[in-house]
DNA sequence: CGGTGGATTGATCACTATCAAGTAGCGTGG
DNA sequence: CCACGCTACTTGATAGTGATCAATCCACCG
């Protein structure tokens, strides 16, 4: 019954954390392919289902109403979404999607309706535990988000995200030892700024920057983690 | 089964989601009472229990080691917690408080051990639909929290604070037309300013010029919303 | 009655947004 | 095949917002 005291120690490491669902791939739910830039689901949709993606990319986007109503409403990126995390939690409350998500690359997501699930989880102890350990998952990583965005300067902000994205690319490689690590970035500048609270130009700088420093490899989407050290200090 | 559809109606239009979870009311859960400055939990300790507060007022602080390790790590206030919100659902992911809870006034909880709640929520469904649905807010909750954060200005900052403060405690009451609506502020501008990603000064600045414009009457932490209009628009 | 923590206000500075220009890659169609 | 247009990216110059440093005031309390 008790759930493992030691899960969380590998998972407490990173700025966000993944969001996984493991028990359920036993379970032959229907799949979806969705292609680059179309959305999985829109805000204000009733939420019929969640889904996991099996393989490619999502960004969950947020959109505020502004203060100022004639004016353009706020919006942002709060979320990069890769193979085996789970998309539509934040819909549960209102019944309906608090965001849209939408691929970055064609991908493939397993859909779980919510009809289905919870009666799943009620029956089962083990998946209504990772069903709570998820939602707990992504608290904590809205969380650390706002804190990223609340008191870390922009350097940093950008030396969190490239290391946090190697991480959840590495899950399963050498986590740690391995200097040079390849990132393919699969979003544009101008969605790690709106993730990041900057704006694209900023993030232009910082990489260049980055790199003449020498901590990164650069070019283009092409990213290389050469010196780990030098993004986690300084 | 079918949670009702319009449920999301009048909890939508807020910059921050109220968590309750009333199924439990009827249950005798043991309560606790907390002195003002007191930590109900801290980051790191074993989660043995969610807590719903019953009376008083808490914030949760969230820790993130500094990149450098020299100097003091980032915190920031990650929320305040009144009357029927619940307080905790970030340690479920790693069995671990992931922040501290320190109330801001003598404040009492009821105590829900987390061994006890997940078979109650096997067992009856409605009770854990609304467990789901208080930890999908909270991911709304977080989500907007860092949208304010990365999209919105000091002062859009603030007069959000204002106005989503003023409608949390009005629950119940006038909700929108009565027009003069006064607050106690139980945080201090320090408490404040960390919530919303600013220093003390400039929340201090930004509702003395509230104050000025009109919009607002303010005497240290007394806080009367004069023109809800003028804190919305502009 | 001094002391302490909280709040206000002022002056200055740094960081990042903004505006602007120019480059590079890529798919489309002449 | 190349010209075209589009989008993404980079880099520079400038301005603005909020941080920082500092002084003062105030209320509460031992």
């Amino acid at each position: 019954m008790e759930p493992s005291i030691d899960a969380g120690a590998s998972t407490r490491r990173a700025p966000t954390l993944h969001v996984r669902f493991s028990d359920t791939d036993a379970i032959p739910f229907p799949t979806r392919t969705v292609e680059r830039g179309d959305a999985l689901y829109c805000a204000g949709e009733p939420l019929r289902s969640l889904y996991t993606v099996q393989s490619g990319c999502f960004k969950t986007v947020a959109t505020f109403p502004s203060s100022d109503d004639d004016s353009a409403p706020h919006t942002q990126v709060t979320g990069f979404h890769f193979e085996n995390e789970t998309l539509g939690l934040d819909g549960i409350c209102t019944n309906r999607h608090e965001s849209d998500a939408v691929a970055l690359e064609a991908s493939v997501v397993r859909i779980m309706p919510v009809g289905i699930l919870e009666p799943l989880c009620r029956e089962y102890a083990g998946m209504q535990h990772e069903l709570l350990a998820i939602m707990s998952a992504e608290i904590v990583r809205a969380s650390r988000l706002a804190l990223m965005l609340g008191t870390m300067p922009a350097r940093e902000r950008v030396a969190a995200f490239l290391l946090d994205f190697a991480e959840r690319l590495d899950a399963g490689a050498t986590s740690s030892g391995g200097h040079p690590v390849d990132l393919l970035l699969p979003m544009t500048r101008a969605d790690i700024g709106s993730y990041l609270g900057l704006e694209l130009e900023t993030v232009s700088r910082t990489l260049s920057k980055l790199q003449r420093e020498g901590a990164i490899g650069l070019n283009g989407r092409q990213v290389r983690i050469v010196d780990r050290a030098m993004l986690e200090h300084h």
